[in-house]
DNA sequence: TTGAAAGCGCTAACAC
DNA sequence: GTGTTAGCGCTTTCAA
């Protein structure tokens, strides 16, 4: 039976699509499927089958032998077959909104390992800091993977929503109702750092807002102002700026003309280009200005000089997050985690002059 | 027949493994496959099949029929049963060695970007920058994908070979007989760097080496020296650092300590390291020494001084890595392909004191 | 240009 | 505990 195939196919080789069908062709030949396994250890299929995805119920010197001729013959599971057999894919797919924003590498780094725990592959797909563009990645990675991962989505809840339709999905530091999610909290760190910056001595500190689409911003926001109304503080809001280096960079002009001596800026970033801008207009940090960020990226700590900032657990956002998913895709209900982020005391907040 | 099938998977789901089984159970039924199109239709499975994979030969008007009631059913292809006919899963693998290093990002985005528009998708892995994992994440990735792109490999070259086995692969930033290649040629650059500096007066300067296990170190290495040679310039060799921040703030203190008045670090995160390593020990730059990066990478323009650097053409690394790779999939040879960097001249450079 | 039918490699219900 | 068998959803001959 399988020669008789060997032998339709290779009749198909001689003509049509020449070269490219003849490799096709041979890697087929060379594949090693569980049948050849079978056949070398004169069981059946279903057996070699079992001995890989249910070890536990095949007895064991005959699993050990299965398995070890196996790998003698170089078997590899092919995982599209098994995939249309069980309708699972093992893959989940992960999209990020921007994968050259210094906070998600690390992210996708632990979210990747966490995967390969669980036997899974990522799919990555990054949505090049285009909100409107979200749905359409992600009807597009539905298809193909168990479940989703979505980091700090910036598409509106109904189209996440709709987009999603009922595939297990996680959602990082964003909530969506009927979705898992880990959202990393950084209030109590956000309070910290403001009890910081009063106990230094500033009275006036500033609000540099983050992008108004995102919900990290508005929660980060909304406790600095929980804080600035129960001290005695004045909080300078400053509008809102691209969560990017330029947009600090543009933030920087209105702080160094605020009345405020020190600012939370949305993110690290943001936070950078403050930095970068302040030096420019030759503000020096932290000795007429203070400035503190949010995540703790790299060049948190590449910044001269070194910036405080709250530092978010984010291989453990990663882990939970994959956890998560798991969770869902074995039938769990959604479920949300908080993780806390903590304050890093750094070099660019000190003594107002 | 199809009646049947449903009936007897409803059957199963009464029993066995609960509310897992219900779900996929669920999931399965609403599955729109070209079958239910084709029945919407009237026509036959193998015709919706060829209005998508081979839309030219097949009658105008009946195509568009199928597409649009295909849209209209939300019907969307399972990758994993073409995938099992085809023997193409329509996946690109992509390994980095460490996605954290802002080299990264940007590749691994252009290489997403350019997958898309083939209609493939990235599977991701990180090797964590462990050289000697890499063979063993090339091995699981192979099984499931069509082709592999491979950045900046830190692994030896027989342990590549081996783990690719001949399917068709991209190196990135290196060369691997065997593969096609993309790689960024610095050289000339680097020269150029090189003559600035002693246009400005440099006369000895420092070479501040990578991790010796990197090929591209050693190009740059190798085109600083002959630069060197060529020129009146001494050239002081401080030995090889991790290429991360940290060994660049240790190669400062070489560098302080040593006779020359600027130095080529092996790439920006490097510089940058040697940047903060300068700044603590009291060394301004660029008034008392000059340092040249290599990839212009985010840091080296958002350290202060801005880094003078090599810029990488990086989204066409990735899109050039993507050609290549379709090439070889559709049965090409391997081929090589060389772009230049670019030098960049900021704020690390200066006449010495 | 279209349809029928077989097969891709694996899993899982069922019988032994 | 193991074998038999019938699919998973798609592509691809081959015949019409």
């Amino acid at each position: 039976m399988r020669k008789m195939i060997a032998a339709s196919l290779a009749s198909r080789v001689g003509h049509d699509r020449g070269y490219w069908n003849r490799r096709r062709w041979e890697a087929r030949m060379k594949r090693v499927t569980i049948y050849a396994v079978a056949e070398a250890c004169g069981v059946s299929a279903s057996t070699v089958s079992r001995a890989f995805s249910r070890p536990e119920i095949v007895n064991d010197e005959l699993r050990e032998r299965i398995l070890v001729t196996a790998r003698e013959m170089g078997y590899q599971m092919n995982r599209a077959a098994r995939g249309l057999a069980t309708g699972r894919t093992g893959m989940v797919g992960l999209m990020v909104p921007d994968i050259t924003n210094p906070f998600f590498p690390p992210l996708v780094r632990a979210i990747q390992q966490a995967a390969a725990q669980i036997d899974s592959s990522v799919m990555l797909v990054d949505a090049d800091e285009r909100a409107s563009a979200e749905p359409e990645l992600i009807s597009r990675l539905k298809a193909q993977v168990d479940g989703l991962i979505i980091a700090s989505p910036r598409a509106a809840t109904g189209s996440l929503t709709e987009a999603v339709g009922g595939l297990p999905a996680v959602v990082i530091n964003r909530t969506v109702p009927g979705m898992s999610a880990v959202v990393c909290d950084n209030s109590a760190a956000l309070t910290e750092a403001g009890r910081h910056l009063q106990e230094l001595g500033h009275r006036r500190v500033a609000l540099i807002g983050g992008p108004a689409a995102s919900w990290a911003a508005r929660r980060r926001a909304a406790a600095i102002r929980a804080w600035a109304e129960k001290s005695e503080v004045e909080l300078i809001e400053l509008g809102s700026f691209g969560a990017s280096y330029e947009g600090g960079r543009e933030a920087a002009v209105a702080f160094a003309g605020s009345a405020a001596t020190a600012a939370f800026a949305f993110d690290d970033l943001m936070a950078c280009g403050v930095l970068a801008g302040l030096a420019e207009a030759g503000v020096p940090v932290p000795e007429a200005r203070s400035v503190v960020g949010c995540d703790d990226v790299l060049l948190a700590r590449t910044v001269t000089p070194n910036l405080t900032t709250v530092t978010a657990p984010v291989a453990e956002l990663g882990r939970v997050a994959v956890d998560l998913l798991q969770q869902n895709l074995n039938g769990g209900a959604p479920e949300q985690i908080v993780l806390e982020g903590t304050l890093a005391l750094r070099g660019t907040t000190g003594t107002p002059a």
